[in-house]
This record gives C-alpha cells, structure tokens and sequence, in this order.
DNA sequence: GGATGAACAGCTTGTTCATGG
DNA sequence: CCATGAACAAGCTGTTCATCC
C-alpha cells in the first residue's frame, strides 16, 4: 500500500494496524482493549487513538486477506459481547510488517532531515 | 497550533510551513524554486511535495501574521513574474519554529516507539 | 452498559482549471 | 510559457448515532 510516489508521512491507518497484527500474534486483545491499552501507552506522546480507527484498521486487515474473525464470546458480565480475531494468512500478515517498516523508517529519515536542515 | 491531545503525527502544512521561514531567512526563494529543491531534496525519501501545499503554506504564514508579501519581481525572461516574501514578525516565526520542532519530536518518539515495540 | 459497527461531518491534501504578464 | 492562485475532488480521520446481547 505505501504507493511511493509523493507521499509524505505514514498513515495513522498503517500504524494502527502493524498494532492490531501485534496484538494477534500475542492472542490476547479485543478492540477495545487494544484501543485502552494503546491510549495509555501513547498518551505520553500526545495521540490517543479513538474507537473507530481501531475497527476500521481490524475491517481493514480482514479485507486485505491478512485477518479473520474468529468468535463472539460472552465475556464476565452479563451483556458483554466481544470479536475475537486470529490470522488467515500470516505470511501476509508478515509481508505488511515489513511494508510498514519501510514506511516508518521513510517517515523517522523526513522528520530527523527536517531537524537537521532548520534546527 | 499543535493543539496536543488525541493527534497523531506533523501535518504536512506545518511541515512546508517551517522550510517556507527557513527559505525566507535565506531570502532566496520564491515559491516554485522552493518547490523545486524541496523536491530534489526530498526524492530520495520519496517525498515530493506539490506547489499547491507550496502556496498554501506562504498563504497560511501571511494569515498568522509570521510572513508578508514584499513584492512582485519580474525575472529575466520576459513573460515571469514572482512573489517574493519578507517577515512581517519575526519573533512570531521563531515562536512558530518552535513549536513545530516540539511537533516534529513528538513525532519521532511516536515513530521510534512503534518500531521499538513491533520490530 | 460495554462492545461493535455504520453513518455522517470536517479537515487535509491532491488534481485540475484560470489568470496575468 | 511560467508562476501564482483558486476551485474542485478525493482521501483520511473524528464525532455521532445505531444495534446487539
């Protein structure tokens, strides 16, 4: 997906994905718990992800062929229903990974030329 | 105008905001050739910015009141005409630059944050 | 009532068109 | 022609509304 040509950062949509990958591969993360936890971890740093742009990156990943559904399961309390996730192809899955690496090791070279060139 | 909560990396506009003071300390630039080296530079990052977000830019520094319009210059050939730009505060565009380089770390922390926990 | 998902709205950016000398 | 600028269109993200158990 990162088309090369003209563009400038990464995505939020990437970034949040290489995330939801991760959180797959320890099996152990519905939505809005990876949200939660990204919000706590990030919050430092100024960016807190909202609910919709972590469903969007999950559909996302299930539409490239990279994630599946698994389940619903009741979870504790009595209406609590959650969406469970597990890979469909990890090879893919794998492949995006180093995509995104790319794109973030592009995006880290623009901003420290930045700081170079004006500070 | 980084207004710190929720958001994720640097637009591109205080991106080109912050080269666009930095080519008007060298007063030697005028839009399309900053465009034009700004494209060179950048190529290799497979970055290349086009001159609408050029303009926007200067336009959006007029507004805040950082830059201002010094003249219309006609350029050896016979049929070019440019826009040349001047500080109209410079107190303000060292206050930006300042901000922005707050923006432009917080981004990298992101950056170098997400490569930390998933590579 | 907590989780998921869709609909809607706003902002940012890219593409195309217009003007002027 | 070339630089500038505006208009228009597309894309991305945030906010709000709906549903389900």
């Amino acid at each position: 997906m990162p088309r090369g040509e003209g563009k400038f950062l990464i995505k939020q949509r990437a970034f949040l994905k290489l995330y939801m990958i991760r959180f797959v591969e320890e099996h152990k993360m519905y939505g809005m718990q990876a949200m939660d936890e990204l919000k706590a971890s990030f919050k430092p740093f100024g960016y807190e992800p909202n609910h919709s742009e972590i469903y969007r990156s999950l559909h996302e990943l299930i539409d490239d062929g990279i994630l599946m559904r698994q389940k619903k399961v009741q979870e504790g309390a009595k209406y609590k229903e959650i969406v469970i996730y597990q890979f469909a192809d990890y090879e893919k899955a794998k492949l995006y990974k180093k995509q995104v690496k790319t794109d973030l090791d592009r995006s880290m070279s623009l901003l420290r030329k930045a700081l170079e060139d004006v500070y």
